[in-house]
DNA sequence: TTGTATGCGTTATCAT
DNA sequence: ATGATAACGCATACAA
């Protein structure tokens, strides 16, 4: 008379089934030294039995759960989504499971959330998050995304630096005489103020002449961009021939401005972005941009979060970026 | 002397503190009634200690988890990165995890996924998946999105029919005299059929003329397209003046096309698209098209999975959806 | 209503 | 190397 099972095969069932302990069991799926033969015995038993272990009883009782916290402002911007994309591809790689936080840009949901993954033992958190008070509970380990949060915590970035010098060698290269630089506020982050820099640098480097308008973060109205070039209007010729906006979500916005004013891009003048937002599918991008390698962002932080912790973790990943020709510069082929 | 307690406080030490019994914290923290004085203590307790529960322990007890899967086959596409969105939202409204999976379309790996998953003790599974093969275990809450697994099986999609009709009527309102369909593939799916249905019962409804153009699966090259509009243009004029794309990726491909071919849309020929894909940050849409209520069906889809077990679930359910004029159709305002 | 004791499935410790 | 057993933290049945 077959006695039905409701519940699923635990070890215990396995090592009966197998014929051996359930410790010589545990060794076998932690891929501990067992010998051949059991090893064996046991592999076949799980099979036969379809069991799996169940990860819940493995988190309480052991110290990791395989499990990492992803906290992200949205999931619903091309950046964002990208990130996400590829954390989940290059934590699944290594069997790992991604538990995914949007906070909505609400920093005391921010803050939940952290304190929630933990508590909820997850091995390690990758965040990305605007709040420059977020604290990251003792013995946890965090990786951060685009912004320094604290010396002792790991950030992984794309080179800023190097983006804004890039922008800048690649609108002299263009044939740009005179050039701007455009700002959206997010002075917290430390990081696009890079973009400025490198930007600056590049244009001492190659002699180009240069205006920077940054839009302050309690404006929020691309208003100030619009005043700011019909300022710059004379005989109705535009005072520059070349922008480097911030990220493409500004270079699209300012790109619209231009065509409302009767200017052409990139005929009349040319504009290049950051980040590498491509349109529809992975198609062509929205404009010509700095693009910020997203996969080895992503690459790096699971491999930083998950190496051993007797490795030295490195305060600032700088991570190379390239230039891609969008519609907004000219054609160089 | 004071003991260094390294461990993260437990119900036990909770009870200890407030001075009652671990059951009477057990029910304060899972709402069951208590005397409101002792609900008090409890609640000082937990604040003082900042006490967690921890939830493997909760998991390996209980069979709640308050964790849902999550199975998409990519993050990284405008349609899917908003749907994951929302149902983070939605989840989190309710308190409730999400774990992510990201299937970059592979069928093995989406099995796995729905196997693994089942396996966690995840309390439900919400997929997005082509897969018509996909086995869903047993005892497993499951409710599909955009595609009818089995009859069993909840689907939450737009009302795709519908959505076809309207576009129909909107280029019959927006003055087109003969329209076409065109459709990519994935014949696997019945919902976009349903497109194509809506969309010629708009036509017949409305007498307007039009034409099918279906890309088969196996080929993936827009060129078909192409081929086909130029065999439909006599004396430099398109035989068409309206075109309804399956989805927005395959409508601004088409706007491609027709540039291409020297036609202006929409002044020409006007397009519309199929799912409500805007341009960065939520800025314009793309195209003019068929909104899919995407923050809608997530959140119905998330409360059919964690609605009591004992509600009947409905098979299909079908959310409204909307015009949005977006650049590819004439000035209606 | 409150308190106590037991077990969930796993891992780790200890004898064998 | 292998097998028995004690925790991990929580929920719950049962006794008071």
């Amino acid at each position: 008379m077959p006695t039905h099972k409701k519940t699923a095969p635990t070890v215990r069932d396995v090592a009966r089934e197998a014929g051996v302990a359930v410790g010589t069991v545990s060794k076998v799926i932690n891929g501990k030294p067992v010998r051949e033969e059991y090893e064996q015995k046991v592999m076949n038993a799980i099979k036969k039995l379809n069991y799996h272990v169940n990860s819940y009883a493995q988190g309480l009782k052991a110290s990791r759960t395989y499990t990492i916290a992803v906290l992200i402002p949205s999931a619903n911007h091309p950046f964002f989504a990208k990130l996400i994309h590829h954390l989940n591809i290059a934590l699944a790689k290594r069997n790992y499971r991604m538990l995914l936080y949007c906070s909505d840009y609400d920093q005391k949901l921010e803050q939940e959330f952290v304190d929630m993954a933990a508590h909820n033992k997850v091995d390690g958190i990758i965040g990305l998050t605007y709040n420059p008070d977020l604290v990251i509970p003792e013995h946890t380990s965090f990786i951060s995304i685009d912004r320094i949060l604290r010396p002792d915590i790991p950030c992984i970035s794309s080179d800023n630096f190097a983006g804004g010098q890039l922008a800048a060698e690649k609108l002299w290269e263009l044939g740009c005489k005179k050039v701007a630089f455009f700002r959206v506020g997010s002075s917290l982050t430390g990081e696009t103020n890079k973009r400025k820099a490198g930007f600056e640098n590049g244009c001492l480097i190659h002699g180009l002449q240069y205006e920077m308008k940054i839009m302050e973060d309690d404006i929020n109205d691309t208003g100030v961009f619009k005043e700011f070039l019909k300022a710059h209007i004379k005989n109705h010729k535009l005072d520059f021939d070349g922008i480097f906006c911030v990220t493409d979500a500004l270079a699209v916005s300012i790109c619209d401005i231009l065509k409302d004013l009767g200017f052409k891009v990139p005929e009349d003048i040319q504009v290049i972005g950051f980040d590498g937002i491509r349109r529809l599918n992975d198609a062509g991008y929205v404009c010509s941009t700095i693009v910020q390698p997203i996969s080895d962002i992503a690459e790096m932080a699971v491999e930083l979060l998950l190496q051993d912790s007797s490795h030295i973790k490195p305060p600032l990943v700088c991570l190379p970026v390239t230039f891609a020709e969008g519609p907004t510069t000219k054609k160089t082929s």
